[in-house]
RNA sequence: CGCGGGGUAGAGCAGUUGGUAGCUCGUCGGGCUCAUAACCCGGAGGUCGCAGGUUCAAGUCCUGUCCCCGCAACCA
C-alpha cells in the first residue's frame, strides 16, 4: 500500500483578492505535493478560504452586499488565482460549506460539555451605538475609535477555552518533537513569548457581530473565527467527533501545515491544544514560511506596490512565475520580488540556460541523426562526470524538498543544465559531425545529453509541470517516472521537434509594457479610491472647547528603558509641571526636545504606558509615510498659555 | 539588560563540525558556432558591521559595541 502524505496550506482570508505574496504559499505547497506524488505517495493536498468574521461583515457592508455575496466573490477570485498558478490541490474547502459549519458546531458543543469551554464574562469598554467592545489601547482619546462617542465599562457573557490546562502537555510535545515547528527561530519565538509566560484562557465566542457560525445551543454567540478556521484541516476529511470517517482515519494526522510566519501562533499553540481537547493526534509538522516582499517593502495598496499573480502569468507564463517564486524565496528569511528581477531570472535561467540547452540538443539530434537516438552509454570520463552529476542532482533535489528548500533544489537542477551545456562545449558535437569515423561517438554524446535532459525534465515536474511535460515530449522519452531515473535507463527514442520553451525577453520593452498595462491602471484605480472624503465628522465650537490645549516647555526628556518607541518628558506647563509619555522616540532624540516649547492636550485623561504615567499628549503631525514631526511653539510664548 | 534573526564584492544571496572567501546578475577579456545576440573559459572587484579575546589557524567559537528586521509590550 502506498504511504500517505497529507499537507495543507492556510485557508486564505476572503477580505480581498490575494497578491503574489499570498500566492507564494499555494505554489510552495503545490511543489511539495507534486514531489511527493512523483515519489509515489498517496497525497492529499488541501486548501481553501476562511470566510467568517467581523472584518468581512464590515467589508460587505461597505460594498453594499451581503457577507455571503461578498465571500462568494472573493473566494472565487482566490480559487481562480490558485488555478491560474496550476496548483494541484485535491480539495478546496470554504468555511461557509455546510459540512464544515455543522461539525464546528458539534465540536464546540463537545468541548463545552466536557468542560474545556466554559461560560464567563468578558469585560471591557463598550460603545453602545456601535455594539462593539474595545480594548483600552484601541480607544481614541478615551472614545470609540469608530464613532468617537464615549464608551462605557461593560460586561458581556462569552465562552472561554481553558488553554492553561493543556499548556504543559504542549510544551512537552514541542520539546520531544524538535521538528514540530520549523524553522527553528520561529519555535523559539513561540516558546519564549507565549508558552513560558503562561497561556491565558482564550475567548472563543463573539456576540458583537453575526457573520460567523452560530453556537447552536446559545445562538446569541458565534464561534471565534480561529476555532472555526483551524478546524478546516479535519472537517475537510469528513471528521466528526462521534464517528470518524474513513478519510480521516487514513490521512490524519497531517504531515505538514504550510503557513505564513504571521499565523504561527494559532497553528502551534491554539490548534494543537484544540486537538488535544478533542483527543486527536497533533499534526506532525508546522512550517512557517517567510514573506515575499515587493522590493524591500511589505505589499500594500496604499504604497501602490502590489503585484498580482495573474498579471505576472499573463506577462511571463505560469511556469516562469512558479519558477521565480520557488527559486527566489530563501528558506527562513523574507524574499523579494520586482518586475526587473523576474525578467532577469527568466532570461538567464529559463531562456538561456534551460531553454537553450533543450533547443540546441534537440536540434542537433534531428540534424545529425534524423532524431534517432540510442539509450545512453557512458564511455568517456566526461560522460561519467555528467552521469554522476545527474545522479547526485536527483538525490539532492529529493532531500532538499523534504525540508521545503525549493530554491536550493532548483539551483541543483539549473547546475545540471549548466553542466550539460558545458558537456556540449567539451565534446563539440559539430566537430564530430564532420568526420565519418567520429559518428559513433557523436551518437553516444547525444544519447548522454538526452539522458541528462530526461533527468532535468523529470525533476522539474513538481516545480514547472507544463515545461517538464514539454521537455519530455521534445526528447521523445518513453519513460518519465521517478523510478526510471538511473542514468542509461532511458530507452532509445525518436526525438521530437525542437520548440522554444521560453522566448528571450527584451528587458526595456517588457518593462515599458508593464508600466503601461499594469502599473498605470493600478495607480489610476488607487487614486479614484482616494477621492473619497475623510471620515471625520464635523464638530461644533463647543465640542472643540472641550479640548484644553497649552504651551509647555520640555525640561527633561529621556528614552524609556522598556519601550522602543516611547520618550518620557517632564514639562513645565505653567502650573506645576507634569509628566508626559510620547511615542516619538523613532524620530526625536531627547536632546532635540529639551528646552523647546511644544503644544499639549492638557485635559486628557491620564494613562499608564509601559509602567509610566502620561498626563497629556504632545501634538505632532503625520508628515508622511512613517514620518512624524512635533509642532513646536514660538519660544517667546509663556509656559501655560492657552491655545485655541 | 523581554525573546529571536540578520549585517560577506555595485545588487541579491551561500558559506555545514574553525583550515587558501564562493554563487547569480552586472562589468572587462578570451573561446566556440549546434543553439533563443545563446553557450563555454578567464580577469577585476570583499580588511566577511566595529573593537577585543581564544587558537598554529576565526566569516565560522567567546566578550563587548553599533546598526537593520521580526515577535511580545507600548505609539495619550
Amino acid at each position: 500500500m502506498k504511504e500517505k502524505f497529507y499537507l495543507t496550506t492556510a485557508i486564505a482570508y476572503t477580505s480581498r483578492k490575494p497578491h503574489i505574496g499570498n500566492t507564494y504559499e499555494i505554489v510552495l505547497s503545490d511543489a511539495v505535493a507534486r514531489m511527493k506524488r512523483l515519489l509515489g505517495y498517496d497525497v492529499f493536498f488541501c486548501t481553501g478560504t476562511d470566510e467568517h468574521g467581523q472584518k468581512i461583515e464590515e467589508y460587505a457592508n461597505a460594498a453594499g452586499v451581503s457577507p455571503k455575496e461578498y465571500v462568494d466573490k472573493v473566494s472565487k477570485e482566490v480559487r481562480d488565482i490558485w488555478d491560474c498558478m496550476n496548483t494541484s490541490y485535491d480539495h478546496f474547502i470554504r468555511t461557509t460549506d455546510d459540512y464544515h459549519e455543522k461539525v464546528v458546531q458539534k465540536i464546540f458543543k463537545k468541548l463545552y460539555e466536557q468542560g474545556d469551554i466554559y461560560k464567563s464574562e468578558y469585560s471591557g469598554k463598550y460603545c453602545t451605538p456601535c455594539e462593539s467592545f474595545w480594548t483600552e489601547s484601541q480607544l481614541v482619546d478615551g472614545c470609540c475609535p469608530d464613532c468617537g462617542r464615549p464608551v462605557t465599562e461593560a460586561k458581556e457573557e462569552a465562552y472561554f477555552f481553558k488553554m492553561s490546562k493543556y499548556q504543559d502537555r504542549l510544551m512537552k510535545h514541542i520539546e520531544e518533537n524538535p521538528d514540530f515547528i520549523v524553522p527553528e527561530s520561529r519555535k523559539k519565538e513561540m516558546i519564549n513569548n507565549f508558552l513560558k509566560p503562561g497561556l491565558q484562557d482564550l475567548c472563543v465566542s463573539r456576540t458583537s457581530f453575526k457573520w460567523g457560525i452560530p453556537v447552536d445551543f446559545d445562538d446569541k454567540h458565534v464561534v471565534y473565527v480561529w476555532l472555526d478556521a483551524l478546524t478546516n484541516y479535519i472537517t475537510v476529511l469528513g471528521y466528526d467527533p462521534d464517528h470518524k470517517s474513513e478519510k480521516f482515519e487514513k490521512y490524519w494526522p497531517a504531515d505538514v501545515h504550510i503557513i505564513g510566519k504571521d499565523i504561527l501562533r494559532f497553528h502551534t499553540i491554539y490548534w494543537p491544544i484544540f486537538l488535544m481537547a478533542l483527543g486527536e493526534e497533533l499534526p506532525k509538522q508546522v512550517f512557517g514560511h517567510p514573506w515575499l516582499l515587493s522590493g524591500t517593502d511589505k505589499m500594500s495598496k496604499s504604497k501602490g506596490n502590489v503585484i498580482y499573480a495573474d498579471d505576472l502569468v499573463s506577462l511571463f507564463g505560469v511556469d516562469a512565475v512558479r519558477y521565480y517564486l520557488l527559486a527566489n524565496m530563501p528558506y527562513a528569511q523574507d524574499g523579494n520580488i520586482t518586475y526587473e528581477n523576474v525578467i532577469t531570472r527568466y532570461n538567464t535561467d529559463l531562456a538561456n540556460t534551460l531553454g537553450n540547452l533543450i533547443n540546441r540538443t534537440v536540434t542537433m539530434a534531428n540534424k545529425y541523426f534524423n532524431g534517432e537516438i540510442d539509450a545512453a552509454s557512458v564511455g568517456d570520463p566526461l560522460d561519467e562526470d555528467l552521469a554522476a552529476l545527474a545522479k547526485s542532482t536527483k538525490e539532492n533535489v529529493v532531500s532538499l524538498m523534504d525540508e521545503y528548500k525549493t530554491s536550493e533544489a532548483l539551483s541543483h537542477i539549473i547546475a545540471l543544465c549548466q553542466r550539460s551545456n558545458k558537456y556540449i562545449d567539451e565534446t563539440a558535437p559539430w566537430a564530430l559531425a564532420k568526420e565519418e569515423s567520429a559518428l559513433p561517438r557523436l551518437k553516444q554524446v547525444l544519447s548522454n545529453l538526452m539522458e541528462s535532459i530526461r533527468f532535468i525534465g523529470v525533476l522539474l515536474t513538481p516545480f514547472m509541470p507544463e515545461t517538464a511535460a514539454s521537455i519530455i515530449e521534445q526528447i521523445g522519452s518513453p519513460d518519465a517516472s521517478f523510478a526510471s531515473l538511473t542514468f542509461g535507463q532511458g530507452a532509445p527514442r525518436k526525438v521530437g521537434e525542437a520548440k522554444a520553451l521560453f522566448a528571450r525577453l527584451d528587458e526595456a520593452k517588457t518593462l515599458e509594457r508593464i508600466e503601461k498595462e499594469i502599473i498605470a491602471p493600478q495607480i489610476a484605480a488607487a487614486q479614484a479610491e482616494e477621492e473619497k472624503p475623510e471620515g471625520v465628522a464635523t464638530i461644533s465650537i463647543d465640542d472643540f472647547s472641550k479640548t484644553e490645549l497649552l504651551v509647555a516647555e520640555v525640561k527633561e526628556c529621556e528614552k524609556m528603558k522598556k519601550a522602543k518607541k516611547l520618550l518620557r518628558l517632564q514639562l513645565d506647563d505653567g502650573r506645576g509641571g507634569r509628566q508626559v509619555v510620547s511615542g516619538i522616540a523613532k524620530w526625536y532624540a531627547p536632546e532635540d526636545l529639551i528646552g523647546k516649547k511644544v503644544l499639549i492636550v492638557a485635559n486628557l485623561k491620564p494613562a499608564t504606558l509601559c509602567g509610566e504615567v502620561s498626563e497629556g499628549m504632545i501634538l505632532a503631525a503625520d508628515a508622511g509615510e512613517d514620518d512624524v514631526k512635533v509642532i513646536f511653539a514660538d519660544p517667546s510664548i509663556p509656559n501655560g498659555s492657552k491655545v485655541r
